[in-house]
DNA sequence: CATGAAGGTGTATAAATATACAGCTGCACA
DNA sequence: TGTGCAGCTGTATATTTATACACCTTCATG
């Protein structure tokens, strides 16, 4: 979608609004009235130029035809990523949930099927769906998603004085992974919230 | 609301499908097009049997002017309960959280702010929500919300087969809480979920 | 058997709505 | 210095749309 002009992000954010709060889009009088314009033309313009740029489409002839194009799909749930592939790419996705992004802090951009026990006692069992902010920003203490080699994996994320880094599961079962600088460690985000659900506890 | 008539159900379903698929309700005319209907008056008849039985509201003279009324907000999210009042009364409720209810199976009526450890082995960790699904029909070993005397406790239930009830914790540091007959218990719900969020784990 | 409610048809029309045409201002930019 | 784009005014009109009035059928119910 190309970049809107400050006046024409405020048309649209002012249609998503209308379409929240009444259920239905705007006409081009109601548009118009909101901003003060003294002709239906001016919303008339405004929408021919969010079509064009991608942001809305127009339906010819019918009234409030305007639909939002980038309809919240909500939030990816990623099953078991391959060795190397990216975690976003489309064959992972197995499913969207209906969530707002901001309920989580930072925003969640995805979230990540967790397998295994070993952040048990971190309150993260087998099945989970981990939400997942995607930076590689990650302090010591953090739980993290991180690939290491082939494999995609949620652990706490810990650095040493000595500037050491462990990956440190949260169940005595299992050991902490400590990586060397030749290991190729890549933090693919922070885990900021979990969901667990499907069937009773 | 008064209870529809099947075909009230039919007209009321296809506004909401055409909401979701279009981003705007029907005209008269949609909805007579989609039934088969050779008058609009068809379509208005309807629309003001379900406005009458409060499943629409009408804005008089706009086009498309059918709002939902059962409009979803999500699943309420019930903090502290005080001493014998009734979990889903307003005061207890902090916040509504955007959520498909069926998200959940069975559905989740409301999220429970988890207090205290007592719960961390099972993953439910001290501010955690639970969602709760309202029923007194709960199975031995399934994580309930109970009110035992004036208090509300998430538990996992459990019944011997001498019919004796334990409300058990998951954590070592408690001790499993007998239930005799004497004690008032109550089983609120079954708990079908968890949401954790706010802040980075 | 009357009576009313649900579910329809058919016609008509005022009001709401999209949209064309013509023209204006200010501003970036080449 | 002029050319184009964003943003807007003003008027007009064909089309969509809501909605009134009149009337029909079927079916359960007192």
């Amino acid at each position: 979608m190309e970049t809107l002009t400050q006046r024409q992000q405020q048309i649209l954010d002012f249609i998503r609004d209308v379409v929240v709060d009444t259920g239905m889009p705007p006409t081009r009088a109601e548009i118009s009235a909101a901003f003060g314009f003294r002709s239906p033309n001016a919303a008339e313009g405004h929408l021919r130029a969010l079509a064009r740029k991608g942001a809305i489409d127009l339906l010819p002839g019918s009234s409030r035809g305007i639909q939002l194009r980038d309809e919240p799909r909500g939030l990816p749930v990623v099953g078991h990523v391959a060795a190397g592939a990216p975690i976003l790419a489309q064959e992972y996705i197995e499913d969207y949930i209906q969530l707002e992004r901001n309920l989580f802090q930072p925003t969640a951009d995805y979230l990540l099927r967790v397998h295994g026990q070993s952040m048990q006692n971190a309150g993260i069992l087998d099945g989970d769906l981990l939400a997942v902010h995607r930076t590689s920003q990650v302090r010591s203490g953090q739980i993290v998603v991180a690939r290491l080699g082939d494999e995609v994996t949620v652990k706490r994320f810990k650095r040493t004085r000595q500037r050491e880094i462990f990956l440190m599961p949260e169940n005595p079962a299992f050991e902490p992974i400590p990586v060397g600088p030749a290991d190729a460690l890549e933090i693919e985000g922070l885990g900021v919230g979990i969901l667990r659900h499907g069937k009773p506890l």
